[in-house]
DNA sequence: CGGTATCCGTGTGGATACTG
DNA sequence: CAGTATCCACACGGATACCG
């Protein structure tokens, strides 16, 4: 597990660290607009404004912040050509290609059990 | 795709449906709190207790709401011991397990990178 | 012990407006 | 077109208290 706790013992300082960075970058991965971005872009290089139209319902704001968050953990690549008006690219890196792959697994997941999720929940809500 | 847009054709409707439900399903367990319920439970049975204090810094709120969630899409069953002190045990359906693999996925993913995103993070904080 | 309800601060995210 | 800043509502989540 990643998320595993190391009490305080010296020589798992270094592991207690690591654990704290995947509890951050778990964090910043595992909400729904990053994934969303990660998996709209897929291969393909888009632009700012073609994946604000491609990602439904995402607000200039939350594009703009998680798209930053994403360029600093190194999974995605932003390409600024100075022309006017100014023209945005973003790419997924290899790191971001890995993740995506993950996420793919996800989407497989929500496809497979669609139904059965739909039936619990009938049946839970009464 | 699970979320890709339908417009407006009519045979498309129950797509379009599928599609807004999948977004539901995506919003519920894209979040940190119910993937790292489903993480720890594992292939374990867990009381309430048990995950609250393995789950570092989850809120008794945060706990209850999120196993309902769960509960209710199906992907854990809840069963009460009727007895003084209650007990309340927690597992995973074979949805929520496998949820898990791709969980499990997303965790390794985070080790194999978490080198390369550190640096990343270095790099464009400068 | 596990669950629910209430209160309440704050962080998140939408709308808007302005710059390069 | 893309990005930043400001304002502000409201939903989220923590703390607390009480019930079965």
């Amino acid at each position: 597990m990643v998320t595993k706790q190391f009490k305080g013992s010296p020589e798992d300082a270094d592991l207690a660290r690591a654990d704290s960075l995947a509890r951050e970058i778990f964090s910043d991965v595992a909400n729904k607009w990053a994934l969303l971005i990660i998996e709209f872009l897929g291969e393909r290089t888009l632009r700012f404004s073609e994946l604000r139209n491609e990602i439904e319902g995402i607000s200039h704001k939350m594009l703009t912040q998680n798209l930053r968050m994403l360029e600093r953990n190194g999974l995605v690549e932003r390409r600024v050509h100075p022309t006017v008006p100014p023209r945005v690219e973003y790419t997924l890196t290899e790191p971001g290609r890995a993740l995506r792959e993950t996420i793919d697994g996800l989407c497989a997941w929500t496809r497979r059990y669609l139904g059965d999720i739909e039936a619990s929940r009938l049946r839970f809500d009464a």
